[in-house]
DNA sequence: ATCCACCCGGGGAAAAATCCCCGGATTTGA
DNA sequence: TCAAATCCGGGGATTTTTCCCCGGGTGGAT
């Protein structure tokens, strides 16, 4: 029997390496205890669903069969009290926003030392929030715009179109071909190319593909 | 003092998570003790240069500053007898070959169990190679078609000029400006681009520059 | 020497992508 | 209700990309 409470803690990355690894350094902090490890969101919510439910979920954004940006998305609908800690490769402003809207708590890039991991869940579960020092400078960036424009953070969200339309970008078909995928005019993909083009700010459909790779909008 | 001896490992990889994980397991296992870890090829080299030397060098193929193909081209270079294994995200017949004519003895996809990278390095060391079951699939259809017609092997294989032109068209520059660049005509950029949708079975640039970032020919 | 693969380069044409112009419908918020 | 923003869509023009045709040079292997 333990004097004081600890955190129980859900793990989903697609490595089985790093979610050992995750598991054991979670497992040796004193405030923690990891209930379950799943590698992917499907296997997540599966036992999540069936099971215990943790105090915090820790989610790989770039996961096969179910990524981190769908799985946040259901566990916010379904279980809003559980606190998520995404983990990424590369950080974003609008990959970030999006997150946000999804009731995550914190991110952190992937490149992190164990220390900074135990404070950025520490953080979560006792202020609520977690930023690391990188992803703040953006933050802040972004409401010092939001307070010159109010529609900067619009501007900075890309909607559901706007997404689905940069994953068949990121392939091998036409714009025409894209727009009967999406039942759309060619006209229409033109303008969401063209949107996408200023506010991504690249000039050119690699410039998007890469973008999209980058953000985990695709899985390769 | 040890009765049997064990296998000295230098790591290289820039995750400090997934570094520090792989020290451990391998740290674990009786027949192998790390000598040290480095966070990308530049600093591999400089401590293999002026510090002991390892039998095996377990690299990540996707660092910046120096990624595994050059890491791996100067250690095959000036320390030929030490070992490789090359821990890839993804696998393509043509980064194998590739890493093959390096000198590289054994590849590993990064979502591998513990016991597999056991195996792995001590069948390097005893046998001289380890191919990882899929990679074992390559390979035996690329010997075949070796058999058949000689020049399958070359086919398959990337010339430093295709990987230069790969690179520039993961890029938002035009053509003409890749030519430029690369000090040739348009219509040299034209014969590598068509030799490039033929030998990498794709049939566009966007194609291109996807396959580029999942063999790790450009870096995000 | 001869064959082969590779590298470099050209003309021309079709398709795709990029960049302008524009209006109407719908939604959102003041 | 009115204004602003967003979404969808069209016309038209330019640039870029893609796809054919073609030959010359070079270096290696037989």
């Amino acid at each position: 029997m333990k004097k004081q409470p600890t955190y129980s803690v859900f793990l989903a990355d697609d490595h089985v390496l790093l979610r050992d690894a995750l598991a054991s350094l979670i497992g040796s902090f004193p405030e923690f205890h990891v209930i379950g490890a799943a590698q992917n969101g499907k296997e997540l919510i599966h036992r999540v669903s069936n099971g215990p439910k943790p105090d915090l979920v820790v989610l790989d954004l770039n996961m096969p069969e179910m990524d981190g940006y769908q799985t946040a998305a259901w566990l916010h609908d379904h279980h809003p009290e559980i606190r998520l800690l995404i983990l990424t490769m590369y950080d974003s402003e609008i990959a970030l926003i999006r997150l946000l809207q999804m009731g995550v708590k914190g991110f952190l890039k992937k490149d992190i030392n164990p220390q900074e991991l135990r404070n950025a869940m520490l953080s979560i579960l006792n202020n609520g929030f977690y930023y690391a020092h990188d992803t703040t400078g953006k933050l802040a960036g972004l409401f010092k715009r939001r307070a010159e424009e109010a529609r900067s953070v619009d501007r900075a969200l890309l909607t559901s179109t706007e997404i689905e339309f940069l994953r068949l970008a990121s392939t091998e078909l036409t714009y025409k071909e894209i727009a009967d995928s999406m039942k759309l005019s060619p006209r229409a993909i033109d303008n969401f190319r063209d949107a996408l083009f200023d506010k991504l700010d690249v000039k050119s459909r690699v410039g998007l593909a890469i973008y999209s790779v980058k953000n985990g909008i695709v899985n390769l």
